[in-house]
DNA sequence: TCACCGGTAGAAAGCGCTTGCTACGACGTC
DNA sequence: GACGTCGTAGCAAGCGCTTTCTACCGGTGA
């Protein structure tokens, strides 16, 4: 029924050693040769079996790319720029990566799963992106699995998360970004333009983006003398969404009526920051400033539009997707840190009075 | 180095042939014995060779889901819930399937490359969403690729893609979105609220999607009595992103500086327009109405909140997941047609005089 | 002229798993 | 007490490919 290599081997009238030695280009054949392979080839519009070839070869063409949340922009532009570097890396006409997207939804189980889905798949490389769960448990079990990945040679790289502690070895490359960095900077952002009484709608308690990006925030905050408890009042988590931000805005409101200024996780939230605060009856950046994180392309066509930090999503995702097809070498350390511009539009300004 | 299933075989004192039974779970397996082999396993930290597995089941657990953007909501959303629903899916616990989705960018050559890269994979599955490229010959490529794949025992999807002409045995089932209909409701909307100069900016122009939203609006505008000649000159096309909404607008703008009404490809176009607008002094919808379609997530927070189509992307993902996992029957005939629900929110209103 | 060599092609041994078929107790039945 | 029968487990033959090793051929330098 379907084709196989010994049926393009007969029809050249060669061996299936020699077909297979065409299609994989590692081997000197001779011209005329490879010729009548490749019109047999095509004849029979055979498709090398992929199991089989990974089984002999002990190799596989598959990338896997996880992301938390497939329906964030901010996670495609990542997994699609990747995706995008991967097609261009290899010269050779077959060795195109197959290179697939695996939707976590956030659930440390399920990148788990995916993480053992592809060790059983032997993929050849595997691209974790976005912020990781701070649990210890999983930590380590992410750990180990990673570790294994690595020593069936599958080259491990992280994109926007920071290296996972007791994995050094397995991995590959990590690109990081410099959440605390930008997050202080957008807080001595607002801090300059006069505001004091600053509330943070941060994400979910528990992942490394909303630590990182919260840590800069507060440091501007007490470098400018205004740390101390009242941080906390001044601070709801939520998840990384629209809703989950107008919910949080409110209740910030609720809890602290003279805020000048509102600083979310990302602009998503940001969002629905400006949502609530319309609800309100406040003006943004008249009555109260806002500012997101991450400058997805949306933002900019936010009314007001976004003040916020850009990330250069794109540019990390071809990165790791160079970096995990190999066509890059890693960074020094296997880390590098890429750092974020403070994007300075509407919806900031000076504080009322 | 890496264990295999002999290895466990050995440390549960069984053949290898009672380890597959037990990890396949299609045999009959005393419980003592199970026991000893899911021990074993256990203790191995074993991880079943899918490749080598699926070479002799001559089956695979990969599904593809192909999308044409997947920085786009649109398709990120379409895909997290197939993805989601095929989680679900098996009861066994081995029966995960490997959920993957790839990043067309729109482009019937790098569709053509993913199904057979998936087609090399021997994929249980693929999900083929979004519109497609209407061009004689990628529409026959694609037939017969589908056709291939189909008799290779790959199910194949479509969801929110019409039937591909030529492929009909093929395709197991196809969800298609009334997209006619609901561009023809939209006009009629902007008719009934009074206006008579609306101007249409399309998608590209060789996309399924866009003529059948397209060909709803005309049909709109015709039975209206305000077809002809006239509506070439009122639509421009571009592409589904915001960067091409804007300029798009603008040309329309210039085309016809008396516009009432703006109706997009979608939403995200819908945004790029309101800002081309605004840009031009516009009030919306004071002095100019604009409509969305799909009713992504952000359309409810713009400002003002888009009036639009919504398309039930979620349940047709959901449902697209199902089908590729076989969990449910198709529909008769193989093809359903899900409709949109005209939302009107505050982007529009009647004309100003 | 002959041994040797670079360049090509083939033979065959797996890669790790699944599965049809066989084997073998332990029962139940006549 | 002999013989089906049922429930379980093992044997062994591949699945379609890669790759090592071997073989062959025409040309070259001695």
């Amino acid at each position: 029924m379907t084709v196989t290599l010994a049926d393009v081997a007969a029809r050249a009238r060669v061996s299936p050693a020699t077909v297979s030695r065409v299609l994989n280009g590692n081997y000197p054949v001779a011209a005329a040769t490879r010729e009548r392979v490749l019109r047999a080839v095509d004849e029979l519009d055979y498709v090398l079996n992929g199991p089989a070839s990974a089984l002999a070869a002990a190799t596989s063409d598959l990338v896997g790319i996880l992301v938390n949340d497939i329906a964030d922009p901010f996670f495609g532009i990542m997994a699609g720029a990747a995706q995008h570097a991967m097609g261009e890396g290899s010269g050779r006409a077959g060795g195109e990566k197959l290179a697939v997207v695996c939707n976590t939804g956030g659930s440390p189980e399920r990148e788990l799963t995916y993480l053992t889905l592809l060790q059983r798949q032997r993929a050849a490389a595997v691209v974790l992106t976005g912020g990781a769960v701070e649990d210890a448990v999983h930590t380590a079990a992410t750990a180990a699995k990673l570790a294994r990945l690595a020593d069936a040679g599958t080259r491990v790289v992280l994109c926007g998360r920071p290296p996972v502690p007791g994995a050094g070895e397995a991995i590959t490359a990590a690109l990081t970004f410099d959440n605390r960095g930008g997050g202080r900077r957008l807080t001595e952002h607002l801090l300059t333009l006069g505001h004091r009484r600053i509330g943070y709608v941060a994400g979910p308690a528990e992942r490394t983006t909303t630590r990182h990006r919260l840590e800069g925030h507060r440091a501007a905050m007490e470098a400018a003398g205004l740390g101390g408890a009242g941080l906390d009042r001044l601070t709801v988590h939520g998840r990384y969404d629209r809703r989950s931000g107008y919910d949080a805005t409110l209740e910030l409101l609720r809890r602290a009526p003279d805020l000048t200024a509102v600083v979310a996780a990302n602009d998503t939230v940001a969002l629905g920051a400006c949502a609530a605060l319309r609800d309100r009856g406040l003006r943004i950046p008249d009555d109260i400033s806002v500012a997101g994180f991450d400058d997805l392309p949306f933002s900019v066509d936010a009314v007001p539009a976004l003040t916020t930090v850009r990330l250069p999503l794109h540019e990390a995702g071809a990165r790791a997707g160079r970096l995990a097809t190999g066509t890059e070498a890693p960074p020094p350390g296997g880390v590098a840190t890429i750092g974020g511009d403070l994007v300075v539009r509407a919806s900031t300004g000076r504080p009322a009075a």
